[in-house]
DNA sequence: CGGAAGATTTCT
DNA sequence: GAAATCTTCCGA
């Protein structure tokens, strides 16, 4: 299990490093695993796309100004709940956003929560992700640095090849949206979109 | 207090 | 291309 340590850096940083984690979530019907093939990095005080843009710790967000390592879950679309983990310390809001998995164990489960055969359906997307590793709303502020629900070291040691783009569905920030904070692993056949070319940035 | 829009997914 | 569906935010 990575410990709190692992969390107390920044957003970006965290989002690359979280590549190639593994999430795991212990249900009552079985143990879930996928292992981070995308994320996006949200900055609070300076990012117009974060939900704690210029905001203060209420609501929704004050899970984001404690400590890093917890989960921010939000509910989007008013159908879809979206997982992110909190980065750095506190009283400073950034968090990522865990946008894709490639299935690691509980498959069968996964499949029956998410009502597909396809492997590749079953984690490509924040949305999708969720409801296969059954997150919901429940676990917000779950800390991730114990049961049920956290994050450890892949057994099978790939070191990925990590490829940068802008993020996804934040045209609505301005400037902000062309920033490089989505991170993915480059080969993946799980990421929520295919990488266009042109699109890497870094 | 009302309306608009959203860090999405699925079906047509 | 549009619907589904509800929370949050912003202007009046």
């Amino acid at each position: 299990m990575l410990e709190r340590d692992f969390y107390l850096k920044n957003g970006i940083d965290l989002a690359r490093a979280l590549i190639g984690k593994v999430l795991v979530h212990e249900t009552p019907e079985g143990i879930l695993k996928g292992r981070i093939v995308e994320t996006e990095a949200y900055m609070g005080a300076v990012d117009a796309a974060a939900h704690s843009y210029r905001g203060k710790p209420s609501g929704r967000v004050n899970v984001q100004y404690g400590t890093g390592g917890y989960a921010y879950i939000y509910l989007i679309y008013g159908m879809h709940c979206c997982m992110n983990v909190v980065a750095n310390e506190k009283n400073v809001p950034e968090a990522v956003l865990i946008r894709a998995l490639e299935p690691v164990a509980g498959v069968a489960l996964m499949k029956k929560l998410r009502k597909t055969e396809s492997v590749k359906a079953l984690c490509s997307g924040p949305g999708k992700l969720c409801e296969a590793m059954r997150i919901t709303r429940e676990q917000y502020g779950f800390d991730l640095c114990e049961r049920p629900l956290y994050l450890e070291e892949a057994e099978e040691k790939r070191e990925p090849r990590i490829g940068v783009t802008a993020r996804v569905n934040v045209d609505y920030a301005g400037e902000a949206a062309r920033y490089p904070w989505r991170f993915v692993e480059l080969e993946s056949p799980y990421l929520s979109k295919r990488i266009k070319p042109g699109e890497l940035m870094g």
